[in-house]
DNA sequence: TATTAGCACTACCATCTAATGAGTGCTAAA
DNA sequence: TTTAGCACTCATTAGATGGTAGTGCTAATA
């Protein structure tokens, strides 16, 4: 009966336990446990016995409810905040909930009207459809929501550009299938004609067109290890400058938008958290590195609370799926929210962005 | 006596008013006005007479004071939240005192040494700079800092490169002295093969190679208008896609850091005037604009509450001043804050911050 | 045996009250 | 012109209070 989703780090090591644990719940406490979750998800406020009795579906008396919830509360599904307040779900408890969502729920016609990315019309480019991307869902859920931009690693090489600078300077600009073009500049020894470089770069182009970064990078390795004598000195210095310009320095980048939103959300409102994760975001390395892993595996990636690696995040908890052209993985979208947050609703939406994301850049690639 | 700095847009309407008053005002109402706001500045809490007389250096009793304030009060300079609550200052009082400082103080030795800009180790491009500048200005005033990146119009062209996508797209990429790399996408009805748009590219280098983006769009215009048929088909061609190529479309970008600054600043936790400044952040256009027009006058703008046109801006100041490199003013760089800043030392810090970012733009630049 | 009703108990919360204190304005004296 | 003194105002704080929503436990019930 378990869901589609993979399970986040932590959870996946104590799957076993979990399992366990899972069967030991009988169906009426499953139903009194997700009826509690998708209680507090709403309002955000404990759930007593006798709120839980009326809006349950089933009969139980206040009474009931409040045996089954003091043995959830022992397994370390629910907690108190006090003595007399009622019972709140632990990160545990979401877990389980989201394990036992059979199939991602469908993004309601209403909102799959508003999740289009309309900047195609423009002459914009892929970051700036990601811009576009980021910041309607952080609208949409009002949560926080984070982008990586495209690896260049991964893509393909439509065209190398080499542009002299000054004596020791060379622009190279690297146009990508995937439509990214970033440039970097690389130093060099020895001063080289720009007439020298156009045709450096065309060798480059010839040679290495269609081709991933990363084979790239491995082709050149071979022919340095190769004697370079055999080859005449345009192609030694084009793979000696080839080197240097596949090199990868830059660690990808990444677009955030609506941090504000989890400022004003009246859960982060509460409790103050608020400061570590105004630092995390900050620090852009940790969540760079989380979207980074939900590329190399299909499907949403959920990190509940406690489940992060990172500390400043246990407080909140991530939803992250992966876009894609027709070639290749790029990167990964998703959206950072209380633990709270209404899963259902915020994975479809994840999911169903990714894929209008997907379609749009594939629209783009220049293929 | 007055200062260097120049009036907002209000206040320079306003500006005869003003003097008149500033003159009203003998040395000892000034001392107190002065006073005031320091102390203000200093503990975010109303002044009180009492208070006042001790901080003060000269002795005059609080009855004494007292009097004074009441005439400040009624000259607009102070008001009181509620009757028996001490003094704060006004937007006007926060004009006179930023016209009364003389000359800008110099930055202490200390924070100087903090404000450097490492990027230019690494092979690292114009915005790479500006970001690494905007998130140090951000973290050394606690405030938000927000920075235009280079205008494409008023920097010179090093170089422009045409690639081919599709039948129908054309990539054309364009690098400036000031060394900002661009990259747009332009849709064209008839194909053209790689080796053409080559051809087209070189006559554009060699034509408008050190020309600002400005003066190529009026001379293509001028090509334009003159007798196409002269012109043989390449030339007609090249001119046509220039003219593409070099329309300005994107409006110029933004780098914001530090919103978060504000949330936590204990003045604007106050008076809940937070959420309108986050729709101003988000809407960019308006804080944009405040950016381009202190691109157009030398020195340090300042902004002060009521004194910005954009309402929701009306609750805090800016300050904001351009940065350059040796051939042209590139953009503006400044910081949001409370009314209540500390003037001096941050108009002081953009300052400084500006000076290093020029320099280190002017070190980076393609000439 | 599982469920429920009843009851005592707990802790939060909003409201009220009174006391405190920092501040003012005004008047009269220096 | 300055200052001392006094009455007054109003925000803030601390206690006290009643109400409310919740719990746990026990005994009765189906």
């Amino acid at each position: 009966m378990h869901g589609d989703f993979l399970l986040g780090k932590k959870a996946a090591v104590t799957g076993k336990r979990e399992l366990l644990e899972d069967s030991v719940l009988d169906e009426r406490a499953q139903l009194v446990l997700n009826s509690i979750i998708e209680n507090y998800i709403q309002s955000s406020e404990p759930i007593g016995s006798r709120t839980l009795s009326k809006s349950i579906g089933v009969t139980l008396s206040p009474a009931t409810i409040r045996n089954i919830m003091s043995d959830l509360a022992e397994l370390g599904f629910l907690i108190q905040t006090h003595t007399s307040a009622g019972r709140v779900p632990t990160d545990k408890a979401y877990r389980f909930y989201v394990n036992s969502l059979s199939a991602p729920s469908s993004v309601p016609e209403q909102i799959k009207q508003k999740i289009t990315l309309v900047s195609t019309e423009l002459g914009m480019q892929v970051e700036g459809i990601l811009a576009e991307a980021v910041h309607m869902l952080a609208d949409l859920t009002k949560f926080a929501c984070v982008v990586s931009t495209p690896k260049a690693s991964v893509s393909r090489l439509q065209r190398i550009e080499l542009i002299k600078i000054s004596e020791d300077r060379i622009l190279v600009i690297l146009v990508t299938k995937a439509g990214v073009v970033r440039d970097k500049i690389i130093f060099v020894k020895d001063s080289h004609s720009q007439d020298f470089l156009n045709s450096v770069a065309s060798f480059l182009n010839e040679k290495f067109k269609n081709h991933s970064m990363q084979e790239i990078r491995e082709k050149i390795h071979q022919y340095l290890v190769d004697d370079r004598n055999r080859y005449h000195d345009l192609l030694a210095q084009a793979v000696r400058l080839g080197k240097k310009a596949f090199e990868l320095n830059n660690p990808g980048e990444m677009l955030i938008h609506g941090q504000m939103n989890l400022l004003l959300d009246s859960h982060f409102h509460k409790q103050s958290s608020v400061r570590s994760l105004i630092d995390a975001f900050d620090q852009k390395s940790e969540i760079m590195k989380i979207l980074d892993d939900s590329m190399r595996q299909k499907g949403v990636h959920i990190f509940i609370g406690i489940e992060n690696d990172f500390e400043q995040l246990q407080g909140c908890s991530l939803i992250m799926t992966s876009y894609r052209n027709n070639q290749n993985v790029l990167g990964s979208i998703g959206v950072v929210g209380p633990t709270s947050m209404d899963y259902k609703r915020i994975i479809s939406m994840v999911e169903y962005t990714a894929k209008i994301l997907s379609e749009t850049i594939t629209e783009r690639s220049y293929d």
